[in-house]
DNA sequence: ACGTGATATTGCAATATCACGTTAAATTTA
DNA sequence: TAAATTTAACGTGATATTGCAATATCACGT
Protein backbone atom coordinates (compact mmCIF):
# COMPACT_ATOMS: atom_id res chain seq x y z
CA UNK A 1 0.00 0.00 0.00
CA UNK A 2 1.79 3.16 1.24
CA UNK A 3 -0.90 6.14 1.07
CA UNK A 4 -3.51 7.34 3.50
CA UNK A 5 -6.69 6.35 3.82
CA UNK A 6 -7.48 9.99 4.59
CA UNK A 7 -11.35 9.66 3.74
CA UNK A 8 -12.07 7.92 6.45
CA UNK A 9 -11.14 10.75 9.20
CA UNK A 10 -12.59 13.93 10.00
CA UNK A 11 -11.36 17.28 8.25
CA UNK A 12 -9.98 18.20 12.00
CA UNK A 13 -7.85 15.22 12.06
CA UNK A 14 -6.43 15.03 8.69
CA UNK A 15 -5.45 18.88 9.41
CA UNK A 16 -4.33 18.39 13.03
CA UNK A 17 -1.98 15.74 11.31
CA UNK A 18 -1.24 17.37 7.72
CA UNK A 19 0.38 20.60 9.93
CA UNK A 20 2.05 18.05 12.17
CA UNK A 21 3.60 16.16 9.32
CA UNK A 22 4.94 19.05 8.38
CA UNK A 23 7.24 20.10 11.57
CA UNK A 24 7.71 16.05 11.78
CA UNK A 25 11.11 17.01 10.35
CA UNK A 26 14.07 18.43 12.34
CA UNK A 27 15.39 20.62 8.74
CA UNK A 28 11.95 22.24 8.39
CA UNK A 29 12.17 23.50 12.08
CA UNK A 30 15.52 24.78 11.51
CA UNK A 31 14.20 26.55 8.79
CA UNK A 32 11.26 27.95 10.44
CA UNK A 33 13.07 29.02 13.21
CA UNK A 34 16.05 30.60 10.63
CA UNK A 35 13.67 32.07 8.78
CA UNK A 36 11.21 33.59 12.18
CA UNK A 37 14.73 34.83 13.48
CA UNK A 38 16.29 36.65 10.57
CA UNK A 39 13.11 37.89 9.58
CA UNK A 40 13.91 37.76 5.87
CA UNK A 41 16.32 34.89 4.83
CA UNK A 42 16.61 33.76 0.99
CA UNK A 43 17.54 29.82 0.12
CA UNK A 44 21.52 30.48 0.04
CA UNK A 45 21.23 31.48 3.44
CA UNK A 46 19.53 28.56 4.79
CA UNK A 47 21.89 26.55 2.49
CA UNK A 48 24.89 27.78 4.26
CA UNK A 49 23.93 27.71 7.59
CA UNK A 50 21.77 24.24 7.70
CA UNK A 51 24.40 22.38 5.89
CA UNK A 52 22.30 20.62 3.78
CA UNK A 53 22.21 20.85 -0.04
CA UNK A 54 20.53 23.62 -2.12
CA UNK A 55 17.52 21.12 -3.82
CA UNK A 56 17.02 19.62 -0.41
CA UNK A 57 16.18 22.88 1.44
CA UNK A 58 13.98 23.97 -1.59
CA UNK A 59 12.00 20.46 -1.21
CA UNK A 60 11.42 21.54 2.34
CA UNK A 61 10.28 24.96 1.58
CA UNK A 62 8.27 24.06 -0.62
CA UNK A 63 6.05 21.33 1.94
CA UNK A 64 6.42 24.28 4.73
CA UNK A 65 5.08 26.70 2.01
CA UNK A 66 2.17 23.88 0.65
CA UNK A 67 0.69 24.81 4.54
CA UNK A 68 1.03 28.29 4.18
CA UNK A 69 3.15 28.69 6.11
CA UNK A 70 5.74 30.90 4.11
CA UNK A 71 5.44 34.42 2.36
CA UNK A 72 8.20 35.39 -0.27
CA UNK A 73 9.04 38.72 -1.09
CA UNK A 74 11.32 39.35 -4.54
CA UNK A 75 14.36 41.69 -3.86
CA UNK A 76 16.57 41.82 -6.91
CA UNK A 77 18.00 38.33 -8.08
CA UNK A 78 17.03 37.37 -4.69
CA UNK A 79 13.50 35.67 -3.19
CA UNK A 80 13.22 36.14 0.76
CA UNK A 81 11.08 33.96 3.12
CA UNK A 82 9.38 35.02 5.71
CA UNK A 83 6.85 33.41 7.99
CA UNK A 84 2.87 34.21 7.65
CA UNK A 85 2.38 34.79 10.82
CA UNK A 86 -1.60 34.77 10.53
CA UNK A 87 -0.86 30.86 9.56
CA UNK A 88 1.67 29.98 12.18
CA UNK A 89 -1.06 31.14 14.66
CA UNK A 90 -3.66 29.33 12.78
CA UNK A 91 -1.68 26.36 12.98
CA UNK A 92 -0.62 26.66 16.37
CA UNK A 93 -4.39 26.93 17.52
CA UNK A 94 -5.27 23.59 15.53
CA UNK A 95 -2.56 21.38 17.38
CA UNK A 96 -3.15 23.73 20.91
CA UNK A 97 -6.75 22.36 20.18
CA UNK A 98 -6.33 19.28 19.94
CA UNK A 99 -3.68 18.89 23.07
CA UNK A 100 -6.11 20.75 25.09
CA UNK A 101 -9.09 18.93 24.06
CA UNK A 102 -7.18 15.20 24.49
CA UNK A 103 -6.16 16.91 28.00
CA UNK A 104 -9.82 17.48 29.00
CA UNK A 105 -11.02 14.10 27.64
CA UNK A 106 -8.18 12.50 29.74
CA UNK A 107 -9.15 14.61 33.02
CA UNK A 108 -13.46 13.81 33.18
CA UNK B 1 19.74 8.58 0.52
CA UNK B 2 16.45 8.59 2.31
CA UNK B 3 17.57 8.58 5.77
CA UNK B 4 17.13 11.82 7.93
CA UNK B 5 20.52 13.61 8.73
CA UNK B 6 19.60 13.83 12.66
CA UNK B 7 23.12 14.42 14.10
CA UNK B 8 23.16 18.26 12.02
CA UNK B 9 20.29 19.59 14.15
CA UNK B 10 20.10 20.42 17.87
CA UNK B 11 18.11 17.88 20.54
CA UNK B 12 15.39 20.40 20.73
CA UNK B 13 14.92 20.47 17.02
CA UNK B 14 14.82 16.38 17.15
CA UNK B 15 12.52 15.98 19.71
CA UNK B 16 10.04 18.77 17.90
CA UNK B 17 10.06 16.91 15.18
CA UNK B 18 9.64 13.49 16.62
CA UNK B 19 6.97 14.50 18.57
CA UNK B 20 5.13 16.12 15.76
CA UNK B 21 6.00 13.05 13.18
CA UNK B 22 3.52 10.92 15.69
CA UNK B 23 0.96 13.61 15.32
CA UNK B 24 1.52 13.69 11.01
CA UNK B 25 -1.10 11.06 10.78
CA UNK B 26 -4.33 11.10 11.18
CA UNK B 27 -5.30 7.34 12.44
CA UNK B 28 -3.07 8.20 15.14
CA UNK B 29 -4.55 11.57 16.00
CA UNK B 30 -7.87 9.37 16.05
CA UNK B 31 -6.61 6.67 17.91
CA UNK B 32 -5.48 9.33 20.82
CA UNK B 33 -8.43 10.84 20.59
CA UNK B 34 -10.42 7.17 21.25
CA UNK B 35 -8.27 6.64 23.92
CA UNK B 36 -9.05 9.62 25.73
CA UNK B 37 -11.97 9.98 25.65
CA UNK B 38 -13.02 6.19 26.40
CA UNK B 39 -10.62 6.28 29.25
CA UNK B 40 -10.00 2.69 28.93
CA UNK B 41 -10.07 1.29 25.10
CA UNK B 42 -8.42 -1.67 23.56
CA UNK B 43 -6.79 -2.43 20.15
CA UNK B 44 -10.22 -4.26 18.82
CA UNK B 45 -12.26 -1.60 19.52
CA UNK B 46 -10.26 0.72 18.10
CA UNK B 47 -10.00 -1.32 14.78
CA UNK B 48 -13.86 -1.51 14.48
CA UNK B 49 -14.55 2.04 14.82
CA UNK B 50 -11.47 3.37 12.83
CA UNK B 51 -12.27 0.83 9.66
CA UNK B 52 -8.18 -0.06 9.76
CA UNK B 53 -7.17 -3.55 10.03
CA UNK B 54 -5.78 -5.11 13.14
CA UNK B 55 -2.00 -4.95 12.18
CA UNK B 56 -2.53 -1.07 11.13
CA UNK B 57 -3.63 -0.16 14.43
CA UNK B 58 -1.38 -2.29 16.39
CA UNK B 59 1.64 -0.48 14.56
CA UNK B 60 0.16 3.21 14.77
CA UNK B 61 -0.16 2.08 18.68
CA UNK B 62 3.39 0.55 18.42
CA UNK B 63 4.32 4.38 17.20
CA UNK B 64 2.50 6.59 19.58
CA UNK B 65 4.03 4.12 22.72
CA UNK B 66 7.40 4.99 21.01
CA UNK B 67 7.34 8.07 22.59
CA UNK B 68 5.44 7.42 25.68
CA UNK B 69 2.36 8.72 25.14
CA UNK B 70 0.38 5.35 26.08
CA UNK B 71 -0.32 3.17 29.36
CA UNK B 72 -1.34 -0.48 29.37
CA UNK B 73 -3.23 -2.07 32.11
CA UNK B 74 -3.88 -5.79 31.20
CA UNK B 75 -7.27 -6.91 32.38
CA UNK B 76 -8.21 -10.46 31.76
CA UNK B 77 -7.22 -11.12 28.13
CA UNK B 78 -7.71 -7.35 27.31
CA UNK B 79 -5.32 -5.14 27.40
CA UNK B 80 -6.48 -1.52 27.65
CA UNK B 81 -4.39 1.66 26.72
CA UNK B 82 -4.77 4.67 28.49
CA UNK B 83 -3.38 8.00 27.95
CA UNK B 84 -0.04 8.45 30.06
CA UNK B 85 -0.87 12.31 30.83
CA UNK B 86 2.18 13.10 31.73
CA UNK B 87 3.89 12.54 28.90
CA UNK B 88 0.93 14.46 26.55
CA UNK B 89 1.66 17.11 28.73
CA UNK B 90 5.23 17.51 27.98
CA UNK B 91 4.28 16.75 24.33
CA UNK B 92 2.60 20.07 24.22
CA UNK B 93 4.64 21.71 25.97
CA UNK B 94 7.48 20.73 23.72
CA UNK B 95 5.68 21.58 20.38
CA UNK B 96 3.62 24.90 22.09
CA UNK B 97 6.97 26.54 22.99
CA UNK B 98 8.41 25.84 19.53
CA UNK B 99 5.00 27.71 18.40
CA UNK B 100 5.82 30.59 20.87
CA UNK B 101 9.67 31.48 20.32
CA UNK B 102 8.79 31.20 16.41
CA UNK B 103 6.34 33.81 17.07
CA UNK B 104 7.71 36.54 19.20
CA UNK B 105 10.70 35.90 17.14
CA UNK B 106 8.26 36.83 14.11
CA UNK B 107 7.41 40.05 15.93
CA UNK B 108 10.36 41.54 17.37
C1' DA C 1 -4.35 -29.87 26.97
C1' DC C 2 -7.42 -27.59 23.75
C1' DG C 3 -9.94 -24.01 21.74
C1' DT C 4 -10.88 -19.10 21.62
C1' DG C 5 -10.35 -14.24 21.57
C1' DA C 6 -7.09 -10.37 21.60
C1' DT C 7 -2.88 -8.43 20.29
C1' DA C 8 1.86 -8.45 18.32
C1' DT C 9 5.03 -9.78 14.72
C1' DT C 10 6.46 -10.88 10.16
C1' DG C 11 6.67 -10.31 5.40
C1' DC C 12 5.19 -8.02 1.48
C1' DA C 13 3.52 -4.55 -2.09
C1' DA C 14 2.60 0.17 -2.98
C1' DT C 15 3.71 4.62 -2.08
C1' DA C 16 6.00 8.48 0.12
C1' DT C 17 10.01 10.81 1.79
C1' DC C 18 14.82 12.33 1.95
C1' DA C 19 18.85 13.86 -0.11
C1' DC C 20 21.34 15.13 -4.04
C1' DG C 21 23.28 15.94 -9.01
C1' DT C 22 21.89 18.08 -12.90
C1' DT C 23 19.34 21.20 -15.54
C1' DA C 24 16.50 25.16 -16.47
C1' DA C 25 14.56 29.73 -15.65
C1' DA C 26 14.97 34.30 -14.03
C1' DT C 27 17.47 38.22 -12.72
C1' DT C 28 21.48 41.07 -12.02
C1' DT C 29 25.84 42.73 -13.44
C1' DA C 30 29.69 43.43 -16.45
C1' DT D 1 24.93 40.21 -25.24
C1' DA D 2 27.45 37.36 -22.03
C1' DA D 3 28.62 35.81 -17.51
C1' DA D 4 27.28 35.12 -12.86
C1' DT D 5 23.98 34.23 -9.22
C1' DT D 6 19.95 32.36 -7.28
C1' DT D 7 16.28 29.20 -6.90
C1' DA D 8 12.89 25.99 -8.82
C1' DA D 9 12.21 21.69 -11.33
C1' DC D 10 13.40 17.12 -12.84
C1' DG D 11 15.25 12.68 -12.22
C1' DT D 12 17.20 9.12 -9.34
C1' DG D 13 18.76 6.12 -5.60
C1' DA D 14 18.12 4.92 -0.86
C1' DT D 15 15.19 4.52 2.90
C1' DA D 16 10.80 4.99 5.43
C1' DT D 17 5.89 4.64 5.83
C1' DT D 18 1.32 2.76 5.14
C1' DG D 19 -1.70 -0.93 4.97
C1' DC D 20 -2.76 -5.71 4.91
C1' DA D 21 -2.73 -11.06 5.02
C1' DA D 22 -0.81 -14.62 7.40
C1' DT D 23 1.06 -16.17 11.39
C1' DA D 24 2.61 -16.18 16.15
C1' DT D 25 1.89 -15.27 20.86
C1' DC D 26 -0.50 -14.66 25.07
C1' DA D 27 -4.13 -15.12 28.43
C1' DC D 28 -8.14 -17.10 29.65
C1' DG D 29 -12.10 -20.63 30.06
C1' DT D 30 -13.40 -25.26 29.55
Amino acid sequence: MGFTKKHIFSDNQNLVASYSKVLGHPARISIIQQISDKKHCNCNQLVKSIGLAQPTISQHLAEIRKIGLLKQTVKGKNLFYSINTEKLNDCRRIVNDFFVKTQVSCNK
